[in-house]
DNA sequence: GGCAAAATTGTAAGCGCTTACACTCTTCTT
DNA sequence: AAGAAGAGTGTAAGCGCTTACAATTTTGCC
């Protein structure tokens, strides 16, 4: 059954008494095969267990059967998801995944073009997850036959999929708004080069629009900036409870802010909603646990829609159709930290 | 400087005046190539910015370049912590790294055999995470001619690194003693073929040694069998709260079934430490958050160190010495779930 | 029925690298 | 000082696959 010598394409070629060129192609399967052959091919294959090379197809000009995804981290927990998603998808097309992991490092550019362009020899396509890229970096990814495509990214010229970043703070902010809470404290993610947090931008400006909408305006010193983590989060609850006046309510643009918000509370002996109202984005397995309302976003099908986006490109060549951008609906979710301000 | 058109050993051969063969054995610093020649072709290298090709470089019978990783799953705290430590160790070491998640799937089996005996075109190792390997499997994969290594399993032939589960389970439940409880449950995962949490049987076993030590004996009625989730922890210790005679105290067998047991609580308008106090094990961020006392274990570092240990077999492929299997401290956390029983 | 066009299949030349093996030079021996 | 042993280097034969291009068979049509 498992044989220690290699299958090659030869053997599959003698049992079914066809030449190494026919094959392949029919393994392909190519045009111009008849059907005749493409059985008898397709049975001497089964029948020897073969496998083809990804290394000898590859070397020849075909393709790897890899595909790289390139995310700011693996461990956090939208990473996580959506890589496991996207391997999912890819390992049912056949593909396998090669996982690079930039770990905020500062030699981001040089992964992306040290190994990415490198990994151009090593991989047949390229999906890239909230991955900050330069203008001209964006332009030399588009112009390397590498298949591309991305999660949370905006302005590319591949197929993206997102959530409306803007509409799904304005969801969580209106939802602030229409429990009468008018004085309102934003937790916004700082947008670092090294974070890749593309997304706070948007999400600041969401939350101004639900001001507007309501006739509001933002005060700047309730704009509170931080990192996105649960640290970052607390910090900036801090900060505004020691150093600024205290809102109704906040708005953190992440669940894992939010988590960090509730503890520094936590630590002035105050509670949510019992002081202050507190909403996230995301709907992170712990929000649940927390009772943290918040805007959940789909996220294994971020990472999955992408990868059968790149899939289809990279199965079919030919249908050269637009680079698509789409957005997956994002959805309040009201739970216990928020409620009605008197 | 980024070429289009691939630069290949022969136009290092002929930038360095060498044949492609001397080039070839500088290149991967094969004996036999004085200093000179070495020097030369260091630098035609880095002058044309060389990288070889790896298909080529596989299919004639080099190494591949790259190392898979598998994992019950990618999204889970501990594994998703462990495959981005390797990935680090794996990238710095000049390796491309390639994911298989196997989802709890029932074919695991196909995976490691379809693919993984089929990746062994693919790959130069296999780094396991916590799989469940049959004995066959295990005796198929090491005469494979792969290099191997794992994390958190046990009397396999290759390197593993892990910690002892039952002197941690031992230090949690010690705890528990030392604190004047004597009355425990145990929340312990359930050892299923699917998701290979192959460290709960021993973890039990801690249980049970601890008590022992201090001359109790295991009630039966109070180990309660749940998935190592947040949910079945949950449910587990809806159990024991509806269902069954409630403890002073609770070792969950990982802090996520913490969470759940926690979040049960509270449900029953209880809370730990007041009335039941509880413990876990792996040291979970959110711990941190929900002041959870726990057995920590060094997650990252044990996917670091099999990655290191793997790549060093890939490296010296002479230095033949035995398979070792080493285990890494965990430390006992006590944080405010868990106080003195009066 | 005969010939061009279309469909099918085969031939052979690589892809970029590793590696046995052959070949030069250097060093040691004795 | 001559031959053996070794160090350093080059030659050439693949690894298993893809792909022009050539060869062959089939089909369609007047």
């Amino acid at each position: 059954m498992v044989k220690s010598q290699r299958v090659t394409i030869q053997d599959v070629a003698v049992l079914s008494g066809l030449s190494i060129c026919t094959v392949s192609r029919a393994l392909r399967k190519l045009p111009n095969v008849s059907e005749n052959a493409q059985a008898k091919v397709s049975d001497a294959a089964a029948k020897l267990g073969y496998k083809p090379s990804s290394a000898a197809s590859r070397l020849a000009g075909g393709s790897t059967g890899s595909i790289a995804i390139v995310a700011p981290t693996a461990t956090a927990w939208f990473f996580a998801q959506a890589v496991e998603a996207a391997e999912e998808v890819f390992g049912d097309s056949g593909f396998d995944t090669v996982l690079v992991s930039l770990r905020g490092r500062p030699s981001v550019k040089q992964k992306v073009f040290g190994d990415l362009l490198g990994l151009s020899q090593r991989v047949d396509g390229v999906l890239l997850l909230n991955v900050d890229l330069s203008e001209s970096e964006i332009a030399l990814l588009a112009a390397s036959g590498l298949a591309v495509a991305s999660v949370g990214m905006t302005s590319v010229p591949w197929d993206n999929v997102g959530i409306d970043d803007r509409h799904a703070a304005w969801q969580a902010t209106s939802h602030l708004l229409e429990l009468g809470h008018w004085d309102l404290a934003v937790l916004s993610g700082r947008e670092t080069q090294e974070n890749s947090v593309l997304t706070a931008g948007d999400r600041l400006k969401g939350f101004g629009q639900a001001l507007k909408d309501h006739h509001l305006t933002v005060d700047p010193d309730l704009v509170v900036t931080s990192n996105s983590t649960i640290d970052g989060g607390r910090k900036a609850m801090n900060e505004l409870i020691a150093h600024r006046s205290l809102p109704t309510a906040v708005f953190a643009d992440c669940d894992e802010a939010a988590f960090g918000a509730l503890m520094a509370m936590r630590e002035h002996g105050m509670s949510a909603p019992k002081n202050v109202s507190i909403i996230g984005i995301d709907d992170h397995p712990m929000s649940w646990f927390l009772g943290l309302s918040t805007v959940a976003q789909p996220v294994a099908d971020q990472g999955a829609f992408a990868a059968n986006l790149l899939v289809d490109r990279l199965q079919n060549a030919d249908a050269l159709n637009e680079p698509s951008n789409h957005f997956l609906d994002t959805k309040l979710i009201e739970r216990k930290t928020t409620r009605r301000q008197r």
